[in-house]
DNA sequence: CAATTTAAGGATAGCGCTATCCTAATGGTC
DNA sequence: GACCATTAGGATAGCGCTATCCTTAAATTG
């Protein structure tokens, strides 16, 4: 009553079916000077009038946002195959102001960690229907947020991140964005902070311990300072060792530089150096315990008798060195998808049982302990 | 003349200024029920009437392309940072059907080289605005064809494969849709093809060539089947070794599993099991290889005296090991930067020198050959 | 059975940007 | 100096989809 289509009878000629945007392929005859920018692309409208309805029914149909009778959900299904229509992601994005991009922040890809976290969780969120979009830190807090700051202008439907240290105006920004994250690789508690990983600092004390059970009485740690880890997990090393009345920060060998094997052999030569002797090595990652034990290897170094070396993670190959390592296996690819599941929920709204999901990790000892 | 504005002066009330997308923030205060849809973000339009230009002056002037007098330019700049304007990449590939994502799919991130070759093309493409989405095939031709289709329904501005070995419909899929692609890891001469890489029969050959000098005399060879890179290598060896009358085709090792230390440490024991016995080991991949010396070690077989071992593509770690890895250095790095920037170019339309760069390898000989 | 709620389809109007065409002001040419 | 080519700003109309409101029909109700 109020509106009585006035468009249809509207000015003739030209310009006078402005807004009608449904129907493209027949508006192109009507105008004189046509500018065509379509892009043969098969679109909704196309699907709409294959199938006999209203364009915004077809893109509810599809969606399952609101209910539509079935006999017409199955004629969309129909015109849509038939056609093979594929929805714009950019029109989509544009109109309802969501990507269906997920941003994911990972320090390093020289850490075959993150890889593994990195492809377990994409595969998940490929499964959803979402993109990863994958950015590298390099242990860099203000990389992080302008990687960060970029990402957000994207509009990603959600955020994962590594760890829970970063700068305050990270902090801010994710806050800000209103962008749902998830904290990858530690366990926290605190409130509002979405996270899925375990106790670094727990993991870091059980592996002393195992080494104080092994009747060692001058263990050394050694990791990369840059990875926040790799702090906690020496903060785990100092409680027990303290505890013990056997710390010695002499023992403490921290290294400017990311982990790698080579890094390893290094510090490994290094330490071994040192007077007096210590008789046995914590690794921060199992890339340079690896390094360790390849390292002993060469200098005749008996492992574990003259010295053990225990690494993290359990990295491929960790179980095929000589001797074997011993290490703390970390479930790389459960966090990666249980912290995608997590996200897909927050991200359609759902609600989340627990906003950490603590999955553990578990203490491997092979022969080098 | 032909087109005296009609809309200026066409129904008054509500439906009439329908079209008038421009200047958004006055339209909201004509129509009786206003919708609000805005998002709150800062757009080109309030960039533009900050500058007092119109819109597309400020598209034209933040695009660079189209020539902009430089004062107006400097206006919308001021503008710009002064509001805090950031493009909509959904808007903006709406409206010109070109979107800043390249797709890259590559084989397996198990693979240290993958990774090597992503974080390289990754790193050039950010730095000139685009992004990267990153596929993992798992070396599927269907589920290479399945991701690419994915991708492509994303409008990627440019793609990235690995290698040349792909099945016809993916192919088709990359020429049909007019995407810039880029191949990689390989070199090849094929016409209207991109690539950068070099070549691997001729890599594979050289190392066999290396170890005929090295007086070895069995020579076996030993790579993951699925990886098509590893069997052009194969072709190499299998070249060098028949003009030298030394082939034999039980030496021959190719396993279904993707290559791994673990699979490279089987791989060694099964071969050395064999009578007669080989003096030497070709292997496709450094991790194979890498394997294949730790178990020497543990068998205490000594590398090279009663076997050499070979690797390729000089991965972290080789150098490490006991004795270290002979290999074939690949520029992984180079051959993504220079990949990426060749795609940089052809998205962005300019010429291109060579279609097909080759960036060569080199053959690193160290203790274990 | 009239009044009221609850579906469920559709019309309309953008989302924020750029392609396309137009127009007015220059510059150059003979 | 009339004429054409060039330059640069702007008006207009979408890109393909969804949010929002409207309308109609069916279901519910006292």
């Amino acid at each position: 009553m109020k509106n009585p289509k006035p468009q249809t009878i509207s000015t003739p000629g030209k310009a006078g079916n402005a807004g009608g945007s449904g129907g493209s392929s027949t508006i192109g005859t009507i105008g004189t000077t046509a500018r065509p920018r379509a892009t043969g692309r098969v679109t909704l409208a196309d699907v709409a009038s294959a199938a006999g309805v209203s364009p915004i029914t077809v893109s509810r149909a599809l969606r399952g946002e609101r209910a539509v009778d079935a006999a017409l959900v199955a004629r969309v299904q129909a015109a849509v195959s038939k056609l093979g229509y594929v929805p714009d992601p950019a029109a989509r994005a544009l109109a309802s102001k969501r990507s269906s991009h997920v941003a994911v922040l990972i320090p390093m890809l020289s850490n075959a960690l993150f890889v593994d976290l990195l492809e377990a969780a994409q595969s998940t969120l490929r499964a959803a229907g979402y993109q990863t979009l994958m950015a590298v830190t390099h242990y860099d807090a203000s990389e992080e947020e302008s990687l960060l700051r970029e990402q957000l202008q994207h509009r990603p439907a959600g955020l994962m991140v590594t760890g829970m240290e970063r700068s305050d105006a990270t902090r801010r920004l994710i806050a800000q964005s209103g962008v749902p994250c998830v904290h990858l690789m530690e366990a926290s508690g605190l409130p509002g902070v979405y996270s899925v990983g375990f106790s670094q600092v727990d993991a870091g004390a059980d592996m002393t311990r195992h080494l104080l059970e092994k009747a060692r009485r001058r263990i050394a740690f050694a990791g990369a300072q840059l990875d926040s880890r790799t702090l906690q997990r020496l903060e785990g090393y100092r409680t027990v060792l303290q505890a013990a009345r056997l710390h010695d920060p002499r023992l403490e060998w921290l290294n400017p530089a990311p982990s790698s094997v080579a890094l390893g052999r290094q510090m490994f030569e290094q330490i071994m150096s040192q007077q007096p002797p210590v008789d046995a090595i914590f690794f921060g990652n199992d890339d340079l315990a690896q390094g360790a034990l390849l390292a002993a290897l060469r200098m005749k170094i008996k492992v574990p008798q003259k010295v053990a070396i225990a690494g993290f993670n359990d990295l491929t190959g960790s179980d095929q060195m000589l001797p074997p390592l011993s290490t703390i296996h970390t479930p790389r690819a459960e966090i990666g998808s249980a912290a995608a599941g997590m996200l897909i929920r927050l991200m359609k709204g759902e609600p989340i049982d627990s906003p950490c999901i603590d999955v553990g990790y578990s203490l491997v000892v092979r022969g080098s302990t």
